[in-house]
Parts: structure tokens; C-alpha cells; sequence
DNA sequence: AAAGACAATGCAATCGTTTGCGGGAACTTT
DNA sequence: AAAGTTCCCGCAAACGATTGCATTGTCTTT
């Protein structure tokens, strides 16, 4: 099983020169000649020859590892990001960890501490649902660079790469208004989620901007909003005495498990109550009708949290640099909104 | 932003003792007595005490990671698996780095190389579509404990974790056979595939168990399997003078473009034409009507798969151990082939 | 020809942790 | 009281790569 490992210092000795003159050939040292440096580049290709990152990483304090943390890598958005993370970490000569919270912020604060421990050059992360205590991800940010994506908060003074939900949320809405509905419920979570609550105020906005009154009665908070509670909670919206006359739902799950529910009950979509919902995540174009929903461009904000992380970790800033990069979403208009105008 | 770090060192000055003892003392050896023991301990905790892991893996010639290496990510079977591992590594106390090859073969042979040269314990693989060369996975092999999971290839000699791809297949059409079908057509990928050939081995097998003649207008192959092919490739099947009565897709993705195109036709579900997939992906659920499916337990394979190279990693063995793990799979029977048999 | 410049290489320390070995102190045994 | 045990602890080497400084040899300059 085990082969044998090939050191610098085995190269010298077979070449009869010192370590560090093999050391620096392989380095591109201008000291040594040209002569010298073939001979143990050669040597070395023939040989295999694997540098030991750790005694590399040892010496340097660099490891040239990120390490992400999300809370759930089984979501088609996340594992958009994750793509683009991986691929342009890798351009870059970075290797990437991994690793899931599940939403536990004990857990969450365990990986941080571990990824600190492990000597990580920087971390990328998502916040769990209800980060309330950050002290923990404070504390990381002093030991080193780190930059929220997609589950961000105002409260950690660092850069964050997000979209910009409370606009996409608005346009989602006045989509709705456009098409003539003026009773649009919202499907949202519970306060602690602060993305939810930045959809929430777009909503808010469009009513206020277009004149259309605030109702709580269709405005549904939960805290698991998963396509089975989506077809709960529409079961509840259409049991009113005033049924609303679109849902607005900040997931794409709860969207379907609403137009499920509509189905059920025979009721036309979008003539009746239309739906949009947000991420376009595959089964948009999957269930019919087709959903309206928001694209949020994963790609582009893994591409930017590396690019900005891997700044930050070449040249290092004493200050702390606390800007929010919002990227804009695209709003898809598919059956579930589409009412031929006649 | 940076902090004072804590060294093994720096805590046996701030103790008066040796820096032996400081080590000893946190590794819990029974030589240090109980008394230095608990001082070093609440000493390390007050200051936080990170032991450095790159001295540590240098020292001890082990990194406590495992490399993960899938086609690509973006898929729910694969995201499932990776939960998994990233789950059980943890517990176990490594940590996980992965890698996409987006079946590019060039681009897996380096991955490989730099995960090797990076210093991973072990290596979990799914193999790329057209891994033809096997060469480097034989040479990493004989480096680290290496193990194949899902995308697997009987040419390796190590551990392999997969599903019972061929009696998958062979109860999913016997299924469809059960239902009166007669004329099972199948969409699979061309050869390169290991997989995709188990599984026409088992239709084939259910057809011959069953003295269904076998006709090749109606073995369709591809070697992009995505939802758009589905749905060309059955619009090429129903156009046949003979159709077929049921479509067997070897992926979910490529039965729902089949759903797709023949609800376009009109085509009845099942009556005229069953469907059935493979995976129980998410979108199984969501299209209309419901596919039959078979459901690949990813947990598990993940979990088995991690436990074996942990296992491997920890014990290892002088000879290669070479055992295929077949997981049995189940046939999840949704309305794409339920007839009330009256 | 002696001195200075420069190119090429080697020596040795260093990073933080682990660990084999040795030794001192306290205690037990004869 | 001498010898043997046991318990704790420290010394120092080792892991592999890097790098400041020293050293050697060659060439140029005056």
C-alpha cells in the first residue's frame, strides 16, 4: 500500500547537493544556475516528487484552504454557489472544506471553532436561520478574513455578497399589482430570518408605493416553510372569508405546495389567486402551471464571495472592511402569473 | 486582525514546565499527574488553545482529511450522498474536502494528483462518465486508500459502494410487466457508462426472465440523459408505427421530458404509455402524474462508504481488498404506472 | 598579482508538536 | 539502610521545507 515518499532531501542526495539548493531549484531561485535547476526539475518529474503541504503550511502559516459553512448543501441555490465556490477556488490554487450546520447553532459555532482550529486561510458563510448569538463569528473575523453570502446579517461588520431581496421582493409584488391583484398574501418565515424579513419589507414597500392597505390576516409567518406547509397555509388562505387574490411565497417550495393546493381545490391560477415565488429552483418549470419566481444568480455571488475572500486574504487589511455587494435578481414570469391581457 | 497565537511553547513558560509536559498533559498521557493535567487544561482553555495542525499532521503523517471526488455536485442524489459524509466524517473527526470533474477526464486526473499531493488520508470517488483511463486512479490507489461509490467500475481493485443497479432495473420492469406492459422501451446512455449498462443488463434480464422479445428500435441511447432528451427521444419513440407501451429512463430527469412530451400528445399516463424513472429525485413528486421511480438510498451509500475508508484508513492493509457493497434499492410505485386493475 | 565583485551552493536554524529515553524524587521492599 | 519500584517530568531529536547568512570558486578590475 504505502509507496515511498520522495523528500527534498532525498533528491539532494541522490544529486549529491544540498537540500536547499534543491529547495530553491524547484522555486525558481534565481541563485542556482540553470544547469542545476534542470537536472532537479528532471529528477523531481521523474520521481513523482510531492512537496509535503504540511511541512509547506507549517513553515509558511498558509494552508491555502477555505472553508465554507452553509446550513443545508441539499438546496439547489446552495449547491449552485458551492459550484462556482469550488470552481474558482480551484482556478486559484485553493482547496475547499465544507461543512453543514443544519440550522444548529451550536453546531455552527463547533464548525467555526474547528475550521479556525484547522487553520483555514479564510471562511466563507452562510448563516444559519437563527443566528442570534454572533460572538462566535466575531471572534472568527478577528483570527481571520471572513465574508457572508446569501444568509447575511447587518450585525457582523464584514463584507457580505447577497442579492438584493428586499428589490426583487418588490418587484415580485408589483409584478402581482401589474397584473390587476390588490389582495396579495405573503408566505414568509418567522422574524429571526433576516432575509425573510428584507423580503418582507419589499413587499410592504410595493403595497405602500401602489395604495393597496395592509392586511395581517394574509400575511403568514412560519418558521419551517417547506412545500408541505406552503399546501397548509394555502388551505388557510382560501378557507377566509376575504381570499386573497395571489400568494407571494419567499421560497419556491412553499409556492408549489400552494399551487398544489389550488389545484386541489379547483382553483384557477392565475385567474383566481396567482403565485410567484423565489430562487427558480427546478421544479419551477416542473410543476404546472409553471411557477413565477425570482432568479437568484448563484453563480454570481459564489464567483464574487471567493474573489473578494481571496482578496482579502492576499492583502490583508488592519481595518475591518464592512461593505454588502447586492446582486440583482431577475424576476421570471412564467404560467402562474400570466394573464393573457386582452 | 491578527491575534497572538497560542503555542505548546507559550503555555509551558507561562506554567514553568516543559513543553513535553504541556503535550502530554493535553493528549491525556497517563504519565503527567491528574493535578498538571487539569492546570494545563484550564490553562489551554482560558487562552484558547488552537494546537496547530499543520505541526501536527507533520508530525504525524496524517491530515485527518478525505477527499471527496463527484462528476457534479448539482445533483440531488450526489448532494445527498455528500450530506451524508460530510455527517460521518465529522463525527469521526475528519474533515471533508471536495472536488468536481464535471466528467471532464483530464481535470479528474488532476484533481486526483493534487488531493494526493495535498496530503489526504483517503479518497472517496465517483467515477467520471468516460473514465477510461484508469491509470491514475490504479497509482493513487497504491498511495492512499481509495474508494468508489455510485459511479463505480469493476476494472478498479478496491472497495467499491453502489447500488444494485441491475436488480434495480430488473424489478422496475418486471414491474412494469406486472402491470400487462408488453413493449418496454428504454432510455439509457451509451456504453462508456458502467452504470447505465447495469441497468440495461437488468431490463434485458426482466425481458428474457419474462419471454419478452427484445427489440432494438425501441433501445434508445444518448449520452447527454438530461430532461430535454427525454423529451426529444420519446417524441422519437411515439412516432414509431409500432410504439411503445412503457418507457424505462435510467434517470428521473430524462422520464419527466418523457411525461412531458407525451401529456403534449395526449398521450394517456399510464394506460397508453407507463413511465418510469430512476433516483426518486425531488421533481419525482412534483411532475404530473407522479413518477414511478426507484429510490436510491444516498444516506447510506454515503454513510457505508465513509465508514469503510475511515475503516481502511485506520487499519490498513497490505494487500488491496477488493469487495463490491450493493445496496438494495426499492421501487417507489407512483401514478405513472399505477392501473386500477379491476 | 592582489583585491573586489559576483555567481552558485551549503550550513544551520526555524516552524509547533510528539515521543523515546533518561533521571530525580518519593515510596516500598528486604 | 540499600536496593528496587513507581510516578512525574524534562531533554532533545525528529518530521520536511524554507531562508538568512556564510562559504567557495570564478571572473573581473586595477
Amino acid at each position: 500500500m504505502k509507496k515511498e515518499v520522495i523528500t527534498l532531501k532525498k533528491m539532494a542526495q541522490l544529486l549529491k547537493i544540498s537540500t536547499s539548493t534543491v529547495s530553491r531549484a524547484l522555486n525558481n531561485h534565481p541563485d542556482i544556475s540553470k544547469e542545476t535547476t534542470k537536472k532537479v526539475k528532471n529528477l523531481a518529474k521523474k520521481l513523482h516528487y510531492m512537496p509535503n503541504i504540511f511541512a509547506k503550511g507549517f513553515r509558511q502559516h498558509k494552508t491555502n484552504i477555505i472553508g465554507v459553512i452553509v446550513p443545508n448543501i441539499l438546496s439547489y441555490f446552495i449547491s449552485t454557489i458551492l459550484k462556482e465556490i469550488l470552481l474558482q477556488a480551484e482556478i486559484k490554487g485553493y482547496r475547499v472544506i465544507i461543512s453543514e450546520t443544519n440550522n444548529d447553532i451550536k453546531k455552527e459555532k463547533e464548525i467555526l471553532h474547528t475550521m479556525l482550529q484547522f487553520g483555514v486561510d479564510g471562511i466563507l458563510m452562510s448563516l444559519s436561520k437563527n443566528s442570534i448569538d454572533l460572538d462566535p463569528i466575531l471572534y472568527a473575523l478577528h483570527q481571520k478574513p471572513l465574508i457572508l453570502f446569501d444568509k447575511i446579517s447587518n450585525k457582523v461588520p464584514c463584507t457580505q455578497v447577497t442579492i438584493n431581496e428586499e428589490e426583487a421582493a418588490f418587484n415580485a409584488v408589483e409584478h402581482l399589482i401589474n397584473i390587476g391583484k390588490k389582495r396579495i398574501a405573503i408566505i414568509k418565515e418567522f422574524k429571526q430570518s433576516y432575509n425573510s424579513e428584507r423580503r418582507f419589507q419589499g413587499y410592504l414597500r410595493a403595497l405602500k408605493t401602489n395604495n393597496i392597505a395592509i392586511d395581517k390576516k394574509i400575511i403568514i409567518s412560519t418558521d419551517d416553510i417547506s412545500l408541505k406547509k406552503g399546501r397548509e397555509l394555502t388551505s388557510q388562505l382560501i378557507s377566509l372569508k376575504e381570499k386573497p387574490d395571489a400568494i407571494f411565497s419567499i421560497t419556491d417550495a412553499a409556492a408549489i405546495g400552494a399551487i398544489q393546493t389550488l389545484k386541489k381545490f379547483n382553483i384557477k391560477i392565475p385567474e383566481e389567486i396567482a403565485v410567484v415565488g423565489f430562487s427558480n429552483s427546478l421544479n419551477s418549470t416542473i410543476i404546472e402551471p409553471k411557477l413565477t419566481t425570482v432568479d437568484q444568480p448563484g453563480k454570481r455571488i459564489g464567483e464574487i464571495a471567493v474573489d473578494l475572500l481571496i482578496k482579502e486574504i492576499e492583502e490583508p487589511k488592519e481595518y475591518l472592511a464592512s461593505k454588502t455587494i447586492e446582486i440583482k435578481t431577475n424576476l421570471i414570469i412564467r404560467e402562474s402569473t400570466l394573464i393573457s391581457i386582452l
